[in-house]
DNA sequence: CTTGACCTTGGAGCAACTACAGGGTGTGTA
DNA sequence: TACACACCCTGTAGTTGCTCCAAGGTCAAG
């Protein structure tokens, strides 16, 4: 019982800020740490596993959601893993979807970007007017340019929800 | 001056939601539009017109202080375009290194979800198990396969600084 | 005995919405 | 005329995953 770490020094080991270490306690992902007696965090090596653990999983993308439902797989290993399978395979298809709808995107940029070559007025800028042109639904550069989505998908900030 | 819409049919005919379009009022994107003396919205062309653009641009991704930059410039058209150009390669650079970090990212959950094949105990389970190990830093399939990022890049939500 | 690095808590703020409560308006129909 | 119902209004709070801040406690070195 030597090995007690600080909140610094986990955060060190680890990469992690220790406002987000403090935020995933906060939000049950991390478990309570004992204390010292001076109301320090005191961390075991357990708490380290676990902490890299949920930076494996979200430097994967998922939500913290999924990856608490994971830990209970990990805590609790007699249960059945179909709900892992699933879980991966969920997250799987959101990055598909995402990578497809950046790939769209990226061209569209480009193409975008290659409207305007020099220093101009903004009302000589081809850019400025492939968007206003998109805009009013006629061809512009990054459609006529785009694989096949005529829109990629309509702004999709909804991955909290689905 | 008949052509007045009700906030209804502005969401209808752009496909977006009122809750939102009042969202972009309120935080200046979208000009304040006139009332009718019931003290409804009343939009004319103009407004269909400017938040087609800010779609299509929210489409593109560009952060909502982007498209702002972008609707000054429309809005003044006499103004060097320097900043557009600026504006887009940011963000197509933005882009590029998603996508970059994405198919690495698909690698490895594609790795992980083929570590699991039928069902059983979460304790026998790929997936945990290789999950685990990549926690504790030993060489797991996602990162064997994994192109050549070890950990993509941490969770880099953070597009909103830099 | 003060400086400085570290730790504590609680609360606010970020993007870009989304949802809701609690109310007003306006049209169609019984 | 009464009522239902679709639409609109405002304002506020919630979402995700942090990030930052203020105001203060702890502890070792100089």
């Amino acid at each position: 019982m030597k090995s007690a770490m600080r909140i610094g020094e986990l955060g060190q080991s680890t990469g992690v800020d220790i406002e987000t270490i403090r935020y995933y306690e906060k939000t049950g992902l991390l478990k309570n740490p004992e204390r010292s007696s001076n109301g320090y965090r005191a961390y075991g090596p357990e708490h380290l596993e676990r902490l890299s653990f949920i930076r494996h999983c979200r430097a994967l993308d998922m939500p913290l959601a999924d990856i608490k439902r994971l830990l209970e797989f990990v805590e609790n290993p007699a249960a059945d893993c179909g709900g892992i399978d699933q879980l991966i395979s969920t997250q799987l298809s959101r990055v598909r979807a995402r990578l497809k709808s950046m790939r769209a995107l990226e061209q569209q940029l480009t193409a975008l970007r290659n409207s305007c070559d020099t220093n101009h007025s903004a009302s000589e800028c081809g850019i400025l007017h492939e968007l206003v042109a998109a805009a009013q639904g006629e061809t512009c550069a990054c459609h006529r340019n785009a694989p096949s989505a005529t829109t990629p998908d309509p702004p999709s900030d909804k991955r909290h929800k689905e």
